[in-house]
DNA sequence: AGTCCACAGGAAGGGCAGGCGA
DNA sequence: TCGCCTGCCCTTCCTGTGGACT
């Protein structure tokens, strides 16, 4: 029974995290650093709701990382929290765009918000104009508020336009006991410019930008969230300065910067230290990295697949190789795998996407007499490439 | 100076899937 | 349910181009 042995060497093991979750994503902690101007603005217009009148509708911006979703979420709990105690009705509800099967369509998003009021439509068959009615009168069940948080709101208008918003922000106007009040979070900085003006005016009343954090501020946090993720002492100095360097390279992003932590963590953890050194924060960065990579091209259509795999199998025996030589061992794979070969037209397109997503190097040169080309070479190391070889080789292969 | 390679990349349109209103 | 519209992927056709070669 080795498996067994393994389990219980497992738990006898010294281990240095003393609470892994403070570093997940999922973590909501009591305090939130810098961000106590965001934290105040966004409480002073949301204020209001506790005295029932209608706060101002806010529109959020942000990068990635930046602490928009926690701020909102910790000042919406502790509202939640003193409108239960004074016995005001305030509602919130929280829905991110992102997900799939939530917000595709007009009608799926105001489906999912009957539901966070714990009725179900069926899932299509009803007209769009029956489940705003729905909607409407589950709102107005109660006097008070309702608070409306759309997080990644740039992926809603994506996918199904600004018009929805028109009908959100005139939802008032249809109500007479309760008001609802529209918070949108985006990632994009230049979202609201490709709204619709009317959308815009209404929608966003009120705006406030989260900033990035800068590596000082990056590795404040860092630091009081590996006090309380790691045993005293066991992160070596430097660790989280290096770490936080990192993220702050990545515009700020402070998700990235503490999933790295965690990473390290484990990294050093499965290599049987009692420390995190810079060494695991190194082989974790490595990891993030790849995985980031190796997630891409898993999501990439068969064709795009097919199109890496080319340039996979030319890479390791030329530094520089060119579109025409791609176009080429891309023709054979198709015909291996029985897909249907598009044309060079095509292919030129696909490769400056990668170019963009970073899989390749992308250069355009001149040949002079032997013609204008793409000059590609491959920007990842071997490990990566060769995981990714093989993923491809599957993922092409079993269709 | 002119040629010409091997493509880049723009324009237009075909074909298809999915959503929409009637 | 049907036709219509839209967006996406892709093709066809095309013009443009930097510089080695003649």
């Amino acid at each position: 029974m080795k498996i067994n042995n393994f389990f219980e060497n497992f738990l006898k093991k010294e281990t240095f995290f003393v609470s892994r979750a403070v570093l997940s994503s999922s973590y909501k902690p009591d305090q939130i650093l810098y961000r106590e101007e965001q934290i105040q603005e966004l409480a002073n217009i949301l204020a209001p709701a506790l005295r029932k009148e209608k706060p101002s509708n806010v529109f959020i911006y942000g990068k990635t990382g930046t602490g928009k979703t926690l701020s909102v979420k910790h000042i919406v709990s502790s509202m939640n929290e003193i409108a239960k105690n004074n016995q005001i009705y305030l509602k919130t509800v929280y829905i991110n765009c992102k997900l799939k099967k939530v917000a595709d369509t007009e009608y799926r998003l105001i489906a999912q918000l009957i539901k966070e009021f714990g009725k179900e439509v069926p899932p299509t068959g009803l007209p769009t104009d029956e489940v705003y009615n729905i909607f409407y009168e589950l709102l107005d069940a109660q006097e008070g508020t309702v608070i409306l948080i759309l997080d990644e709101i740039d992926q809603l208008t994506k996918k199904i336009g600004d018009e929805i918003f028109y009908n959100l922000t005139r939802v008032n106007a249809e109500l007479k006991k309760s008001q609802i009040c529209l918070i949108g979070i985006s990632n994009s900085l230049v979202f609201s410019e490709n709204l619709d003006p009317r959308v815009k005016s209404s929608l966003s009343e009120e705006e406030i930008i989260f900033p990035p954090y800068n590596a000082l501020q990056i590795q404040d946090i860092l630091r009081k969230r590996s006090i309380e993720a790691f045993k005293d002492g066991s992160v070596k100095p430097g660790v989280i300065e290096k770490c936080a360097a990192y993220a702050a390279r990545e515009h700020g992003d402070v998700r990235r910067a503490i999933d790295l932590l965690r990473v390290s963590g484990e990294v050093a953890e499965r290599s049987g230290s009692l420390f995190v050194e810079i060494s695991h924060l190194d082989e974790a960065e490595r990891k993030v990295e790849a995985d980031k990579i190796i997630n891409a091209a898993i999501s990439q259509p068969k064709q795009f697949q097919a199109v890496l795999y080319a340039i996979l199998l030319i890479s390791p025996q030329k530094k520089k190789f060119f579109t025409g030589e791609i176009y080429e061992i891309y023709t054979t794979i198709c015909n291996k795998c029985k897909f249907n070969v598009l044309t060079q037209r095509r292919i030129s397109d696909i490769l400056a996407e990668f170019d963009m997503l970073g899989f390749i190097n992308a250069e355009i040169v001149s040949k002079g007499r032997y013609g204008r080309t793409r000059e590609v070479s491959m920007p990842l190391d071997e490990n990566i490439t060769l995981k990714l070889k093989e993923i491809l080789e599957k993922s092409i292969h079993l269709d």
